[in-house]
DNA sequence: AAACCCATGTAAAGCGTTACATGATTCA
DNA sequence: TGAATCATGTAACGCTTTACATGGGTTT
């Protein structure tokens, strides 16, 4: 199994829910497309890690609530113990920042000014997601052995990036910014 | 074309390379096996966009020297004027940082504190790039036309990133500390 | 009226990793 | 003697994206 079979019974050891609903918390956790969360939570109920219920809605098409098994809160708690491998990063604007040198100025400028809006977007997506997490759970936040845990402490992990990632544009345009 | 395929042309357009040297600089650019490199590059050959030189060595193997062509350039700087696609992590270790709440403290106290070794060590590596190169071009580093430019800001960048991961994994360790 | 959200699925194509294949030199 | 570095290439497999497919309800 793959570290996307993992990342969902994550998700999964939480909370039940559809893949529909899955897919957008994987959004933080490890991106993925529905055309390949749907034939891996079946391959998941096979192994019998996952089980899921029908559930009829009105207006509204059908949806499929996954649950975690025993045996699959015991494959995870396994995986978990593993070494982790290492991270990838694709990022594209790394490659054009990169070769930024071969453009004129205020194509350069554009280019770090737009990742500079992008993040700072992300940072304050980030922030009100914080906001509702705060309000919701509170104190149980810093708990380590609460479910929102894990949670909480990635969107600060990204909320600390963000920052971050603002702070060197900045430090990019003003070098771009000078007369030579 | 793919993303890759820039990359290597952005490399290309600082200097003449052989696919293994391309393979090594890639790592902070766009990581690729060198299974991927080449036939790519055979590619880029028969689309002119490179062109290579083949060079005799002795007590090692022969090697491919491979240059971008003017119409490579071309594409590249057409390329460079489009907006880049939204990044993408794949980081297992989120992953299990999301569940570490399942854990004991021991195994979650061992988890972060592996990842800060981690990036300890990436931090020193990247220093001491980074103070290569300010030995070796000085303030040229900080001209926006000069080649290594993008290269520059591209290891303070990951230097920054680097020191915040750090960072964040000594608050998530205070917080592991915490009886309750 | 068009676009977006909910909700699930399959098929094909593209991208990336692992394994297969070879071989001399240098360093511990 | 065994591992690492230099140096290039192909083949098979697995992961990811894009496209095909369907359809009612809500918002602009």
């Amino acid at each position: 199994m793959n570290s996307l079979s993992y990342a969902l019974l994550s998700l999964l050891v939480r909370k039940p829910c559809s893949g529909y609903e899955l897919r957008m918390l994987l959004d933080v956790l490890w991106p993925a497309k529905h055309s390949q969360i749907y034939p891996l939570l079946t391959k998941l109920k096979d192994k019998d890690w996952v089980t899921f219920e029908q559930v009829q809605q009105k207006g509204r098409p059908d949806k499929k609530i996954y649950s975690i098994t025993d045996s699959g809160k015991d494959v995870l708690k396994d995986w978990l113990k593993t070494e982790p491998e290492p991270p990838i990063q694709r990022d594209e604007f790394l490659i054009k920042a990169y070769a930024i040198w071969l453009t004129d100025e205020r194509k350069g400028k554009k280019l770090i000014m737009e990742r500079l809006e992008r993040y700072k977007s992300l940072l304050s997506q980030h922030e009100s997601v914080l906001k509702e997490m705060e309000e919701e759970f509170g104190g149980d936040l810093r708990k380590k052995t609460s479910p929102q845990f894990g949670r909480f402490i990635l969107f600060k992990r990204r909320l600390r990036m963000d920052k971050e990632e603002i702070d060197w544009c900045e430090w990019v345009l003003e070098l771009l910014e000078q007369v030579e």
